[in-house]
DNA sequence: CATGAATGAGCATTCATTCAT
DNA sequence: AATGAATGAATGCTCATTCAT
């Protein structure tokens, strides 16, 4: 009984963070309003506020769980693929984060280039609760200790890691969103080969 | 005559991108109306329409002369050094931008992360008028020519160039604006190691 | 059984009068949701509409409560000090009535200027129900008699005795709760000299 | 050119108090919207914002004005009679002030109990600026010094005017805006004795 | 009896833009 | 060219009240 009602409230939820994720993607952040987000989810303004205290709440929601999203499909998907080499892996992986972008587009949108690691960095420093970071805070970690294993300080494997991710996405942000610089399978080549220099020790 | 009026409507046009660079460092783009714009350049609200279309357009304008100030400053500085050494001019290059943005965070929080590269490389490629761009122009091919002396296709060498571009911009924000991976200075070497990686043939 | 049933009902309502109380003190009447008040007394909030048909009925009920509480006091208090003179015996009861209010400010910023007397009297005239005004009744016809005693009609009698209430409740006030005129020890020697002067005969 | 303009702003800004000073006293302050206000004066909601910073600060206006208005009207009617006794030039005062509320009831509605004094002091004691508080001011010296000249200090001449006002202005609500304690013609005599009690020496 | 999720009208306030002067 | 008064649509958010469970 209990269960329905709760169950009905994820629901709810989940259909203002897909209708947000939609405007979002189409429109932009601050120009959509929470009357538009709640129409489209079906929903009274009200109860807009029942579920989120206000709209930047919303985006972070929406954005943690597309970031989320991507990176374990991306995860999951390299895990098949069992490469000798630690540096092939990475970049599968990458590869596999570009693929998905190329389907989505519109998660790129969202994420935004600023949003994105930021957030990540923060869920995962924090280990906050939800139990979505789990599983980042595991894939960090294995990457920290295997350039550690390098040679590299903890600290300069941080910056290392955020570098890439920076250079990934901001990659994709030109292409696939902006439309600049080419089609991104132009430039995956150079993209590639500029992460293994990177960190290749 | 003639001039002296041409020159009244430049000096309120500069008045009005000064006011208005102060204020979107301050509060930031959305948060910042017309009216506070006008009101802190002197110049009444309607006055504004006469030399911008609107505020994006303002923005635009902002964007545009502030990147271009840093260029241009860090390009001045670093022809002092002469270094035989190409990568470690562009090192050095690259090390005045970072204490540009030092003295001038507002700049960073003004150009923001999406926005410089875009902006620049349009107007780069577009050749667009304003006479500013002829030193980018310069800059860029002088790096280009390089990068394709050492053998990369002009292609790969734009890429190239773009990649390190957005590094650099991405490290600064997060560490100037945002105050995340700590301090710059313990961000450069690492960065500037990853820029030697990637542009040393 | 059914009567613990009947306490249980009595507990909750007081609950949500006290809540109420505290709230409307602190912030205000209209500042104050119906949400904070079920919420404080640890109640839902469909909750409240079982005991009370909306907001106002239960400012009116909290005024009530309040105002009897501090008459029923005062009351108490002065009848220990048997003074022979009448008017004597009112200005130590009007003197109670100050320092209680001097103890709760808070009494007297729900009470209100505008809405103490008029609640008050028309409880008395109406003998309402709930019991409480019989104290007030027997307090009231007192006054009345003493008055009458002295040559006054029935009607002016009572105009008298509002006069005198609204004078205190006013003084009050202004100096407890707005902070204006000085601190109210320094206000007592006029306002009781003008309370003997007015029912002097 | 400029003084038409003026005026029109002028007569605007009247307009909005006119408007609300109708609704306040129709319908109480925190029942009137800004909506209500603007429609009424015939004006765009958002004019409203070019004359009041809020819609507390019309409140205030509008107060203001009516207490200076009611004040004034009754000093110039009391000033053509010439009594000898200064008693008796308060009391005829009074009598004025009453016989304007009686005109007038929503004045006293708007005004209300709790405001005007302290509203009035304020002014008075501040010397604020736009001229109207000028003549308070003199009334109010006026009174101080009779009552200074009858042996009151300066601080107690204080306290018993304020006590005069808030007693008269209390009456004046019960009867006129309440309905209760009967008609006002009907409380005169008992509250002018009272008057006089009190301020005579 | 009790709950609390859902509602949606309502509100104060902002602001880009226009236009008569 | 310059002004700044006027506009009114738009927005984020609140809250008393209802009602299915």
């Amino acid at each position: 009984m209990v269960d329905k009602i709760q169950d009905k409230k994820k629901q709810k939820k989940e259909r203002l963070e897909q209708a947000a994720y939609d405007l979002f993607s189409e429109q932009g952040f601050s120009e959509t309003s929470i009357d538009q987000i709640a129409r489209r989810a079906g929903v009274a303004k009200g109860t807009f506020y029942l579920y989120f205290p206000d709209k930047e709440a919303l985006l972070n929601q929406v954005i943690f769980k597309c970031s989320s999203r991507i990176f374990k499909e991306a995860m999951q998907e390299s895990r098949f693929k069992q490469l000798d080499d630690w540096v092939e892996r990475v970049i599968v992986l990458i590869d596999y984060v570009i693929e998905l972008f190329k389907e989505r587009p519109n998660d790129l949108k969202v994420i935004n280039k600023n949003l994105s690691w930021s957030m990540v960095g923060d869920q995962v420093e924090k280990g906050d609760g939800e139990g979505v970071d789990q599983e980042f805070a595991e894939l960090l970690s294995y990457y920290l200790e295997q350039l550690e294993g390098r040679g590299y300080e903890r600290k300069a494997a941080f910056q290392l890691i955020f570098m890439v991710v920076e250079l990934v996405g901001a990659v994709c942000y030109s292409s696939l969103v902006l439309g600049q610089l080419g089609p991104i399978d132009e430039l995956k080549p150079m993209l590639f080969e500029t992460v293994r220099k990177m960190i290749r020790n």
